[in-house]
RNA sequence: GGGCUGGUGGUCUAGGGGUUAGGACGUCACCCUUACAAGGUGAAGAUCAGCGGUUCAAUUCCGCUCCAGCCCA
């Protein structure tokens, strides 16, 4: 079957439908809304995958698994879009009819999303889907800005925001493009208050000399430290503005002294706010000036400029006039310069809850750890409160009614929403405080307002009480990194403020896909790299397989060459069930007692168990994937079915055809996380007719297989006698099956273990006569060389271990050897004639072999001496 | 400029005071072996970014510098 038929099937088999009376405990994450503008690349498919591989985990675990898909459809970006595909100007637009297309959009793309995730094996929950734009969610939203101005926790001010004159709207920071350009820096004379003396103030934009609101120079310039705390007197408006000192200003830029207008760019926004200086605005929302100006009221900032400067030039207040380099802020769409604007604003009160967000939290688990660092020094070096509100269309709108006349507001009733002022009528007539007529408000929330409502809506917030209590707070939260301070931060703000109790228990950041060129990935670089093509050449699995390899948190970039190994894994997964099911027609029953060598293979697996189900549980999905491929590719493939093939021939041995289908089946269960089609393919063709569970995704997470007798040792032996063995024919060029005349293995006290795997390593290697002894006087062993253990000599020895490393090495290591033979130790004398007694425990010997008589190989493995004789 | 993170063979990464520095891709050599040649075995290839410091011992800890990523100015 195709990966899709699966996905299919499962859908058939309502396999990841939320069940809320199974009795299961829940095991909730808060996906990311997956943004519905379209794009899609290879670092949102490996995100996703990746919190897949813990849903289907948490479900194996016995788990109800909480894993709803859901779409963003709010902000910006989407209203590009649609202006860019239909071809229309959202400011000529009615707001409906943007609307409407903005959802139409939406809806087009929804279907897509829905494929996309599917063609990657997501297991989302289709039953718990939600978009940011429907009225259930935008409810919520609602709901809860309700809720915090019953509270006091909002409140209205005027602020200000980036603006586009030209345009007459309020833009994001990411609206803005910024352009270096060249422009004249006027040194404009200031007196200063109460002397004769003039000092130069440089700016490029003298029309703001109206607001000037003081003039700050840097406290470490000598030559203008004098000014600090004095007053200027603006030129032409009069003003007594004081100097400040402060770090930021550079004394090398113009004359060193600057001004600070409210507002000239972000510097000044910065100072106002730093200094508690007054916000006045000079400019309207045009981008004329305003009254302030005196007699330039009316014009433009260009037209403002030019007259101020020939009225300063008359007065001859102009020092010098010379050329400088700027970045400006143009508007994306008209290029027009922006200006910052104080434009009547929602805001919510963050700075008062620092420390409960703090504190908040500190009771997340955040993974990897140090990600929680950027989030409280993002807190802590917040100086504002948070905007909620915007002036743009496709959002939700903000609940509330304002009086025409005297700017009384009217909040919608809980039981209106979803409610759109713009249309719907006010819960009351008129303001009820002068009876003026009420005016629907035109401001939507910043889309964070809805983003940060994800785990609250999830949990069934405001909408089903009961759901609530049993689902709050959700067990996991996975995001990437560059959105800890608004996702995360806003999500636990806003979860404190409606609940005081933490959003989530986990917190999983992970890191970005970078191109595989090892940059961010950025349209206009034309290195994103499309995930779906991918899929279709090397399978969903491979895929995933490359998702597992990545390291949560960290900055990657993506590999063909991983989703190529992935296949390559695959095929050879395939090839295991296929000689597995070669020697089974059935379940086997399960034998008296194991063979040591399947002993050996099965302790390995419930080792590979343990330490996957570990891994899996710290998000460690690296780890994970590799302890099985190590165990399936080079324990289970390369050595153990090599060591069983000789009992599978004729009448097959029950003990290895129960341990294939024990390992086999739960090879395929530690998979299915991560390569979700090709184990339950494997399940359904084999393991299906004799467990009981439809789907390998429905199945429990294997546990480890109870043995008898725990002795890995006899196994362990065979596994390096067979490997070293097989190894020396490949060297000599031999056929791997080819015969060997005999072999001995001097095995001292292990010989009795080795016994009892003599018949594999006999077999398997086909040699016609293999002997095992306690030791052999043929053979001699010679010792060639000695190496130090400096770790454990350091230890012991310290500071001398220089020189007893050195001395080793000089000694002569046949001596050493017999020495300790002898006495157990080796009595070596420092420079200083200290005596230090070194023991086998500090040395390797290097040994060779010599044999008087016959012509043989001598290999040594461990403390094993293996005699070939061909 | 600030905060966080990372710099390990040609490439991508694991590790984290004493290791023979592990793996994958690529390269080269050998091997058809009753699951897999879309396999297997092996070899070559690393002054563990640079400079200082702590230590008997630093790739690992500390400091600085350089480079890269994210967020913020």
């Amino acid at each position: 079957m195709t990966e899709k038929d699966w996905q299919k099937k499962w859908d058939e088999w309502e396999l990841y439908k939320l069940d809320f009376n199974s009795g299961k405990p829940i095991y909730s994450i808060d996906v990311p809304p997956r943004y519905a503008d379209g794009m899609l690349h290879v670092g949102h498919a490996t995100h996703y995958i990746k919190m897949d591989f813990v849903a289907r985990y948490k479900r194996m675990r016995g788990n109800e698994v909480f894993f709803p898909l859901c779409v963003d459809v709010n902000g910006m970006p989407i209203e590009l879009s649609v202006e860019k595909q239909y071809k229309v100007d959202r400011k000529k637009t009615p707001r409906d009819k943007l609307i409407e297309l903005c959802t139409e959009f939406a809806n087009k793309n929804l279907e897509v999303i829905r494929q996309q995730f599917r063609s990657f094996g997501m297991s989302l929950d289709e039953s718990q889907f939600y978009r940011t734009d429907s009225h259930s969610y935008r409810r919520i939203t609602q709901l809860s800005f309700l809720k915090m101005l019953e509270k006091g926790m909002v409140y209205k001010k005027r602020h200000p925001v980036l603006w586009c004159p030209s345009c007459s709207t309020a833009l994001a920071s990411a609206d803005v493009e910024y352009y270096p350009r060249k422009a004249d820096l006027n040194w404009i004379k200031f007196q200063v208050a109460g002397e004769e003396e003039f000092v130069e103030v440089a700016t490029t934009r003298p029309e703001l000399i109206c607001v000037c609101q003081a003039i700050g120079v840097n406290p470490e310039d000598k030559s203008k430290k004098l000014l600090i705390g004095k007053e200027l007197i603006t030129p032409i408006f009069n003003k007594r503005v004081k100097v400040l000192a402060d770090k930021k200003i550079d004394p090398e830029f113009g004359s060193g002294i600057v001004m600070i207008c409210s507002i000239g760019d972000k510097d000044d926004l910065e100072w106002i706010y730093k200094y508690n200086l007054p916000l006045e605005q000079a400019l309207d929302e045009e981008g004329k000036l305003t009254k302030l100006a005196g007699k330039y009221v009316g014009m433009s900032t260009e037209a403002g400029r030019k007259a101020i400067l020939e009225d300063l030039r008359a007065k001859e207040l102009i020092e010098k006039v010379e050329e400088t380099e700027q970045s400006v802020g143009l508007c994306w769409r008209c290029k027009a310069p922006v200006e910052f604007l104080q434009i009547s604003q929602w805001f919510l009160k963050t700075l008062e809850y620092k420390k409960d967000v703090l504190e908040t939290s500190k009771q997340i688990k955040w993974r990897p750890k140090h990600m929680e660092i950027r989030l409280k020094n993002w807190i802590n070096s917040l100086t504002w409160d948070w905007v909620i509100s915007r002036q743009r269309y496709f959002a939700t709108p903000i609940p509330i009614w304002e009086c025409e006349r005297c700017g009384e507001i009217v909040p919608a009733s809980p039981d209106m929403c979803y409610v759109d002022p713009t249309r719907d009528k006010p819960p009351v007539e008129n303001c009820p405080s002068c009876g003026g007529k009420l005016k629907g408000c035109e401001d939507v929330f910043d889309t964070w307002m809805d983003s940060s409502m994800t785990a609250l809506y999830n949990c069934y917030w405001g909408r089903d009480d009961k759901k609530f209590e049993r689902l709050y707070p959700m067990s996991l939260r996975p995001q990437s990194h560059d959105i800890i301070r608004s996702w995360a931060m806003y999500t636990i703000l806003r979860s404190f403020l409606l609940t005081e109790k933490k959003p989530w228990d986990n917190i999983l950041i992970d890191g970005f896909i970078l191109a595989p060129d090892g940059r961010p990935m950025h349209s206009s670089w034309g290195n994103i790299v499309d995930p779906l093509p991918i899929v279709e050449e090397y399978g969903a699995d491979a895929f995933r397989y490359w998702a597992s390899k990545c390291m949560i948190g960290s900055d990657l970039p993506f590999q063909h060459k991983e989703a190529n190994h992935g296949r390559r894994f695959l095929r050879k997964l395939e090839s295991i069930q296929r000689f597995i099911w070669l020697s089974l027609d059935s379940k086997p029953d399960e034998p008296k007692e194991l063979r040591a060598v399947d002993r050996w293979i099965v302790s390995c697996y419930n080792q590979v168990v343990a330490n996957v189900s570990k891994a899996i549980e710290s998000f460690d999905f690296p780890r994970a994937i590799e302890q099985i491929e190590v165990f399936a590719w080079h324990e289970l493939a390369d050595q153990y079915l090599e060591m069983v093939k000789w009992r599978l021939k004729g009448e097959k041995d029950l003990s290895a055809r129960w341990t294939l289908y024990q390992i086999g089946l739960g090879l395929t269960k530690l998979l299915a996380p991560f390569l979700c089609f090709s184990t339950e393919e494997t399940y359904q063709d084999h393991y299906k007719r004799y467990e009981r569970e439809k789907s390998i995704h429905a199945s429990e997470w294997p546990k480890p297989i109870k043995i008898g007798k725990m002795d890995m040792l006899p196994g362990e032996l065979a596994k390096e006698v067979i490997g070293t063995i097989r190894n020396w024919k490949n060297k000599n060029r031999m056929a791997l099956n080819a015969p060997i005349e005999r072999v001995e293995i001097i095995a001292g006290e292990k010989a009795e273990q080795i016994s009892l795997v003599s018949e594999d390593i006999a077999q398997t290697l086909r040699i016609k006569d293999l002997a095992i002894l306690e030791e052999s006087e043929d053979i001699k062993e010679e010792i060639l060389g000695v190496r130090p253990q400096i770790g454990r000599i350091g230890a012991q020895f310290k500071e001398k271990t220089k020189e007893i490393v050195s001395l080793i090495k000089r000694a002569d290591p046949k001596e050493a050897h017999s020495k300790i033979e002898r006495d157990n130790e080796w009595q070596i004398t420092l420079r200083e004639g200290e005596g230090v007694s070194i023991t086998q425990d500090h040395l390797k010997f290097e040994t060779g072999y010599s044999i008087r008589g016959r012509k043989c190989d001598l290999i040594r493995v461990e403390d094993l001496l293996i005699a070939i004789v061909s």
